[in-house]
DNA sequence: TTGAATTACTAAAACGTTTTAGTTTAGTTC
DNA sequence: GAACTAAACTAAAACGTTTTAGTAATTCAA
């Protein structure tokens, strides 16, 4: 049976040394000076405090200044690799300045993002980081409306009024394409993800534009959202290039297409993925290593996070007296075997 | 600028009613019938609360409770596809019960991962979910001798007083070790990282005890941690490779390994990983997709993550009062291309 | 018609901290 | 020695909730 050992508080330390809390609260909290507290005292409450191992109750702290040190992270989904470096590097530098993470999966849903909103909004996080779904936009104006610290990213919205990160989608995918013309690719399937949202149809609009440009024709596979599970990416992408047989490169709009890409050209029964030019958006080990290697559009995610960050951090100490900002990142195109010149 | 709009509090309630704190308190936490407040008032009140939307405030109920409704989560390194994958599906569960998640990566760092159990004790998490590096036995015996829930996973150590999930670590590679050398593999290498812990001593012992039985020679890369950089690992195993080119087969001991080592084997000049054996702990979609596709000893994560909430739930609602128990899990070998029959 | 039991409520303390608005003492100035 | 200032501290409220220990009014049994 554990003793619960009361934690030693404000008001020991106080009657220990027969002062009041006022006192002590000021010393740990560094106002000793500013509040007119002798070093003498100050020196002795702190010894006393390291000794006796006090540490603050944080609940009490929280409840009374409505700072809880707490971050709220919602992306769509933590195991994604994408989201789970992004989730690592938020981590690694939040905790450098003292704040914690609460994450949650949206799955892209509207509805459950809302309530995790709203769930964060009452555990009185102190910032929320968030690629958001659609049809999210009062929610997040709400917030931010509040006076809540928000910073978007992966997804721009120029209706939320909210600092964003986001990446240059257009210039990406207009680079890429380029980068398969140039190799002689002149049929290219372009298969993505049934979406209203920036990032994709910035992606799909770089597409439309380069290939009306070129006089090309436009091969496009718009997987329905709902549909998400492995199989039948796989499967709808297989009947993609069955259907398409003059198809001779792919682009996937992000990893996850990518992968399930590659299983389901895997599969096709008269040809190989080495037949096939290919680009995905983000990088994944298993494009660095498959044979053939995989050419793709690499997101900054370090600087990114740095950013999120900054701006996020900008408008905890600050407040909201800064206009939102709308950082751009520009990708890289890391050029592998994959989109070689055709053979 | 925003205005601060105060939220409506249980007092509001009371006062627009003309009732005590007291009953609100009671109706709006279901206890309106066991402390006997009225149908009639207990009514209103609730219609009223949704009316008004009242939401709790939840930082003066962890307050006053001692109950957070947060989860600390203590893993290796979120970015890795087995803890992402964990930490997904822990998230899922958790939030169903009302629960949410705070992570932090340990990086299997001892000095890191004792600070972030003080930190979470500190915010007064309601329970923890740990992988624990090594020389941490007694953080944790003092948590779970402080009466917190706490459930250990992925490393057994005899040594915690608590609920332990893990797998069959011994039998798993004596299988896929069996499985290789009936498949005619006699020269078999065993890569896996300098580490006390249960998880690599076991699969290290099994790998032992059949090289042993069936006369064969060891053959080990036991790499360093503090080397565990990309660079350096695949290095490593590059070394490795070609320091022995009698080796017709390899093991790696983890998913990263795994994918490492496949990225050394394919910057031999004289070999290529179709002329291994090759078998991977964790799987990976790398694993899954690569030519040849690789054979991997999976983990149950579904199961494993029911099992680690389920017992902690117990915990948390229960109390201390079970003694700890240790639940081993079976992983199954996925046999692939990369473990055939020797050519 | 008294006393007990039941029903329907409430007063007030408590949780640990921060912060406002002081008070007390000693020293300084004229 | 009166008035002012500065230094060093403190009393008490406040944050919003839960919970203990009640009270007051009504009903019921004898």
């Amino acid at each position: 049976m554990p003793v619960k050992k009361k934690r030693t508080t404000i008001t020991d330390i106080a009657t220990h040394f027969g002062i009041s809390i006022t006192a002590v609260s000021f010393i740990l909290n560094n106002k000793a000076k500013a509040k007119g507290i002798s070093d003498a005292l100050s020196k002795k409450v702190l010894k006393f405090a390291g000794e006796v191992n006090y540490r603050p109750n944080a609940l009490a702290k929280s409840f009374r200044t409505g700072k809880t040190n707490i971050i709220g992270l919602l992306i769509e989904d933590i195991s994604n690799p994408f989201f789970a470096t992004v989730a690592r590097l938020i981590e690694e530098r939040a905790y450098e300045r003292g704040y914690r993470i609460i994450y949650c999966s949206t799955n892209n849903d509207t509805k459950k993002t809302k309530e995790l909103i709203r769930m964060f909004h009452d555990q009185y996080v102190d910032g929320y980081i968030i690629a958001p779904p659609e049809g999210i936009e009062t929610s997040i104006r709400q917030l931010s409306s509040d006076g809540k610290p928000v910073v978007v990213f992966d997804r721009y919205n120029s209706r939320f009024q909210t600092d964003q990160v986001i990446i240059n989608n257009y210039e990406s995918v207009l680079q890429a394409m380029q980068h398969l013309i140039d190799n002689g690719y002149r049929h290219i399937g372009f298969v993505t993800i049934e979406s209203k949202q920036s990032q994709m149809t910035e992606r799909y609009r770089a597409y439309q534009d380069i290939i009306a440009a070129n006089g090309m024709k436009e091969y496009v596979l718009q997987l329905p959202f709902a549909a998400s599970d492995h199989v039948s990416i796989t499967a709808g992408i297989k009947h993609f290039c069955e259907e398409h047989p003059v198809l001779d490169a792919l682009f996937f709009c992000n990893n996850y297409l990518g992968v399930y890409g590659l299983e389901a050209i895997k599969s096709l029964d008269s040809r190989s993925v080495s037949q096939f030019g290919i680009i995905s958006f983000d990088d994944h080990d298993l494009f660095r290593l498959y044979s053939p290697t995989i050419t793709v559009i690499d997101q900054p995610i370090e600087e990114m996070t740095g950013r999120i960050l900054d701006l996020l951090f900008r408008r905890i100490q600050e407040g909201d007296s800064q206009s939102p900002s709308v950082e751009t990142l520009k990708t890289q195109l890391v050029v592998r075997e994959s989109s070689g010149p055709k053979k």
